[in-house]
DNA sequence: CCAGATTACATGTGATCACATTTTAATGAA
DNA sequence: TTCATTAAAATGTGATCACATGTAATCTGG
């Protein structure tokens, strides 16, 4: 059997980028958006081949990336896009839950309609993703939408889990991506919006638990 | 200033263990434990001269660790412990609050009479180490009570999230070194095992809560 | 044709080196 | 002395190589 190359999608690399951090972020982005199937063997000399990079800065990458339960490293020390399971893919939603409306609440004081104002915009983009059928944009952004809102409170420390369980989510994505327009059906967006220009804690719980969980209806 | 040359506590190395992974245990256990100063700058020559390994192992476990936040990297490409704020501090009781009563939770249903006899055992343990102002002991087992009670649901995620933020708390343990005694004073373990014995998620939520909290009252 | 042993291949690991960047120390002029 | 400049040392980065381990293919004997 052939061995399929590998296909990453292109990221630019800016100029002071290390070699590590451009393998780093470009397979981050290929897992985020559900470009590498679960189970999928990740080797390090298959990406210095795809990114014509040596081997060095690629292992790095691939030990940050495990460091984030973005990948799997079996006991063989084979690297793996981690399996999916229903009750793997329902511990991430909980979890999910959990620590994004921790991050929320604590972020709520610092609501500025500046910052409410950004969110409307980015809500525009994501229904235009929406509309066009553009799964990779509506994953991207709506991923901007949240971060946008607990990265207010400058003194969080909850986003690089919350981006943990995000890469995690990644593969399930895949999926998602025939099925863009049949999830997120309701704009729980704008539900949050209002919650967060009322200032209203309870509000905001309900809505952001409301929107996690809209994307569970297509599972089953 | 002469440097310092960066005193690890020795670590057994297991056999089958690699290079990589002794150096990621071993500067993983000098954090936790607190044995290393916030803002102390991590080099990749000091450790591979402190553990007498080559470069590239190293470089891999600095990166799993900055990864875990348990490291920082600068803009500079240095690599310091992350430096402690009160702020800072707070931010990570309340996280760690929020993510261990989700965990525990979320375990209740899978606590067995046979899980709470080990925690008793634990809690035994965690008292002598007080008694005898082992603040070590008292450290590591006390992750191990906690971490006892979240494993028991095999299914949960969210293992690697707390272990980090034990991670990021451990350079405020070096503070606690010296007050071992004075924070613990009501034995909330107690508390925790009762609620489990009870099946009581109501009081499992407020001991748990209760118990982290209690490593605050000497910090103002 | 099948099962076990053997060989060939692929992969992960770790050491060494050369180079670029940054930090620190030393030097010299105002 | 003080500040800017220069030299020296320290540090991070990435490529290459040799080796160990694990996997897959092949071969051989029944």
């Amino acid at each position: 059997m052939a061995k399929p190359p590998l296909i990453l999608p292109e990221i630019k690399k800016s100029g002071k980028m290390t070699m590590q951090e451009y393998a780093y972020v470009r397979l981050r982005h290929a897992l985020m958006v559900g470009s590498i199937a679960p189970g999928v063997p990740v080797t390090i000399r298959g990406l210095t081949l795809a990114m014509e990079i040596s081997p060095t800065p690629v292992r790095e990458a691939l030990r940050r990336l495990s460091s984030q339960n973005a990948l799997c490293v079996l006991e063989n020390r084979r690297i793996v896009v981690p399996p999916m399971t229903a009750k793997r893919f329902h511990e991430l939603v909980s979890l999910r839950c959990a620590i994004e409306v921790h991050a929320a609440e604590r972020a709520l004081p610092y609501i500025s309609d500046n910052i409410i104002d950004r969110l409307v915009v980015i809500d525009r983009i994501v229904n235009e993703a929406i509309e066009a059928r553009d799964a990779i944009t509506l994953i991207t952004q709506n991923q901007q939408f949240h971060g946008h809102i607990y990265r207010s409170n400058r003194d969080q420390l909850s986003m690089p889990m919350i981006e943990s369980i995000w890469l995690q989510l990644g593969p399930f994505m895949r999926i998602a991506l025939r099925h863009v327009g049949s999830f997120y059906s309701v704009d729980r967006h704008n539900e949050i919006i209002a919650a967060l220009r009322n200032r209203n804690p309870g509000d905001l719980i309900k809505a952001i638990h409301a929107d996690i969980h809209d994307g569970v209806g297509w599972l089953d």
